[in-house]
DNA sequence: CCTACCGATCGGTAGG
DNA sequence: CCTACCGATCGGTAGG
């Protein structure tokens, strides 16, 4: 009980941290100083290092699912949905849902290069991301809301690079203006693809 | 003369070895037995660490202009440019320029949250290529050939962000067509943007 | 450009 | 969860 606790907070720092700093940066040493703690007590909840960052990954895509993907799926499904997902995700950058910025598109640039356990874990935790959206766009399609001709491949791939730019601009860059920028962009592409729209609804998002 | 061929060889590696593991992961000790030399006569070519990761970053921004940049620009100005620039980033990407994917891309990312002269130098450099692309989208705005109406600054924006999903989607996760579609992408992009469109151009680069 | 070092920190272990 | 360690590697220096 007060065992995993204390694994939980270690592990929540761990992801600050690792956003911060990277996941390849997260040293068992700073991560405890940090806490408070010694750096073998702190050790004794992990097996070794790589379980460590393979724990951190798990817990950063926990806080993304409880933070930022669960409330946009109370949007009703289609075109609302898919709107509300992209929002979603710019609102989770701007609020720095993660101390150093997306944690998981740092995790992607940094580990892309470094084959083994944690980039494999990375590259799934992306791919169900991806898959996410792509299924959020077939189901606008589905209902008729979304031009059928593109490819939800296609369309996540363009979103999601959007999202790599906004965190780009707001994190390395401290332009104010990066979400403004990113929702434009979003918000232009959808328009055009958009089947059957009501005015009101045109207006609302605007 | 051979201090300064030694050093250059030093800094072609570390700048590959940058791309594929980090410029904070790179060490000295690392690059040394890479290079079949010893770490304090590596060290001696530079002052310090920080010193080694400052004159990668300018070494890798030269390779980028040799074999990106400096091609590109032998396309006629305004539309046809911008064109060039996009494919010409498409193709660097492509061809492994640097072996671990764009040394920028994954510095950006990796120095976000990680203050010094060694973000600031990123930063500078990223700064630079946007501008740069701004004024490519400015010159075709002033030939008449793109849409005035969209400001450079956002179009931009948008494109860097399809080079950053580009840059994902062929690095993390090895899909072969992640080129075609970033290409999609920006072709559909920059042809509803075109004004005084030659039919033959525009069957050309689909 | 080398050998031979330095103190600090790395991931990890022993034993409690 | 701690103290007290381990060998290896880190950035960096002295002296040649």
């Amino acid at each position: 009980m007060k065992g995993d606790r204390t694994r939980q907070a270690i592990l929540e720092r761990a992801v600050d941290l690792a956003s911060l700093e990277g996941l390849a940066g997260l040293t068992i040493g700073r991560l405890a100083e940090d806490l408070g703690m010694s750096k073998s007590g702190l050790f004794a909840h992990f097996g070794s290092k790589e379980d460590l960052q393979l724990a951190t990954i798990e817990v950063a895509g926990q806080r993304f699912l409880d933070e930022t993907l669960k409330p946009a799926l109370q949007a009703e499904r289609g075109f609302p949905r898919l709107l509300a997902i992209c929002r979603a995700w710019l609102d989770y950058c701007r609020r720095d849902v993660f101390e150093g910025g997306c944690f998981f598109a740092a995790a992607s640039f940094e580990f892309d290069g470094r084959p083994g356990p944690v980039r494999d874990a990375i590259a799934t935790a992306m791919n169900d991301w991806m898959t996410f959206i792509e299924k959020a766009i077939a189901m606008a399609q589905e209902e008729g809301q979304l031009d059928s001709d593109i490819e939800p491949k296609q369309l996540a791939f363009e979103i999601n690079s959007i999202f790599f730019g906004a965190n780009f601009s707001w994190q390395m860059c401290r332009e104010k203006d990066a979400i403004d920028r990113a929702w434009k962009a979003i918000e232009w592409r959808l328009d055009a693809l958009r089947t059957t729209p009501t005015k009101q609804r045109r207006r609302a998002h605007r």
